[in-house]
DNA sequence: CAAGCGTGGGC
DNA sequence: TGCCCAAGCTT
């Protein structure tokens, strides 16, 4: 073992977090709370961990859930294929693998939702298995410690670090080591403002001897987000108000929302246009209620709603009129979940 | 294989 | 405030 795996796992002994799925014998844990980890930090999954554990302790349990159920525990935390693809995983899993979760990269890799980084971590941690783990930190702290020059993302930067990855994993320790190399790349190798002087590896570290570490790992650099106008419609009748279903593919997909689209200039004008072309909905344009801005990944949205009357509906494929009291059990996005708690606060107050 | 996929936090 | 980033995967 080289100095640099030891030093990382006398480090790990002293430094690790308790976490929940952490010292947990049960690999379904493991898995679900890797599922979440994805492009997600730690401080916000866990509350969603231990309402979901508690929900749907075991394979058997998540494979007999509803998909709405799911997709409602998981509301708030974002790509939601994650959501989808461990409820298909999990009937999967019940169907043709005895509802055990299989313990090789090779297969776990054969999972929707289980890419290279996910079946070696789960492999390595809830197995034990020499599994290679490659995530957002272990990419920068291996950039900095070996000077990595190729800008992250890149086929010869990633061929770089997986076969880094492979050669200096201590074989019988890849789980603990796995996460030893996260947590410090979490807490002590940051993107910014690394707070090298406390690293248990500054000795080792190419980038930190050349006073470079900020400059590592390179970066491509990336596009401008667009800023799009969108006109959202809260439809009305008898007491009830309507709601979409969005296709399970795509942004934000099987969860809810007040019909909405993009416009080019002005909302007021181009709404019912867009509602009875997007939803085939006839509406009436009302009073503007509010607007909301917010900032996905690749592009901002401004969305303008408006109290709207409904003329004629002509389809009810991916349609439904919910109470207002009804609202929180439709999974929504952050956008639509604001819309529905304004709604239901005015209508408190009245 | 580049683009699409959410949201919250840090600075 | 705006921008960057975060335990990636899919198509």
């Amino acid at each position: 073992m080289s100095k640099i795996t030891s030093r990382l796992l006398n480090w790990y002994q002293e430094n690790k977090r308790t976490l929940p799925w952490r010292d947990h014998p049960d690999p379904y844990a493991v898995w679900v709370s890797e599922i979440m980890l994805q492009q997600t930090r730690v401080d916000t999954i866990i509350g969603y961990f231990q309402r979901w554990m508690e929900k749907f302790p075991s394979i058997e349990d998540l494979a007999a859930a509803d998909e709405q159920d799911v997709l409602n525990l998981w509301e708030g935390l974002g790509y939601y294929s994650r959501a989808r693809n461990l409820h298909k995983a999990a009937k999967l899993l019940l169907a043709e693998y005895g509802a055990q979760l299989p313990e090789d990269t090779k297969t776990l890799m054969k999972l929707p939702g289980i890419g290279r980084y996910t079946a070696a971590a789960v492999s390595s941690m809830a197995f034990g298995h020499d599994a290679a783990a490659l995530d957002g930190n272990i990419r920068r702290v291996y950039a900095r410690v070996f000077n990595v020059e190729e800008p992250l993302g890149t086929k010869d930067a990633e061929n770089i670090l997986w076969a880094l990855a492979e050669d200096i994993l201590p074989k019988g320790e890849a789980g603990d080591y796995n996460q030893a190399l996260m947590d410090l790349g979490s807490a002590i190798c940051t993107p910014r403002s690394p707070s090298c002087e406390k690293c248990p590896i500054k000795q080792d570290c190419e980038a930190y001897q050349l006073d470079i570490q900020e400059m590592r790992p390179v970066r491509k650099t990336k596009k401008a987000v667009p800023h799009h106008i969108h006109a959202g419609a809260v439809i009305v009748d008898e007491g009830k108000v309507l709601l979409a279903q969005r296709p399970q593919k795509g942004l934000l997909g099987g969860m809810w929302e007040f019909p909405n689209g993009r416009v080019e200039e002005n909302p007021v004008k181009e709404l019912a246009s867009l509602i009875w072309e997007g939803y085939q909905v006839k509406i009436k344009v009302g009073n503007p209620i509010g607007e909301i801005d917010h900032a996905y990944t690749h592009f901002k949205v401004t969305e303008h709603v408006f109290l709207c009357e409904l003329i004629q509906l002509s389809q009810k494929e991916n349609l439904r009129w919910a109470n207002l009291k009804e609202l929180d059990d439709y999974p929504m996005g952050k956008i639509d979940r604001e819309i529905a708690k304004r709604l239901q606060t005015s209508a408190l107050s009245n």
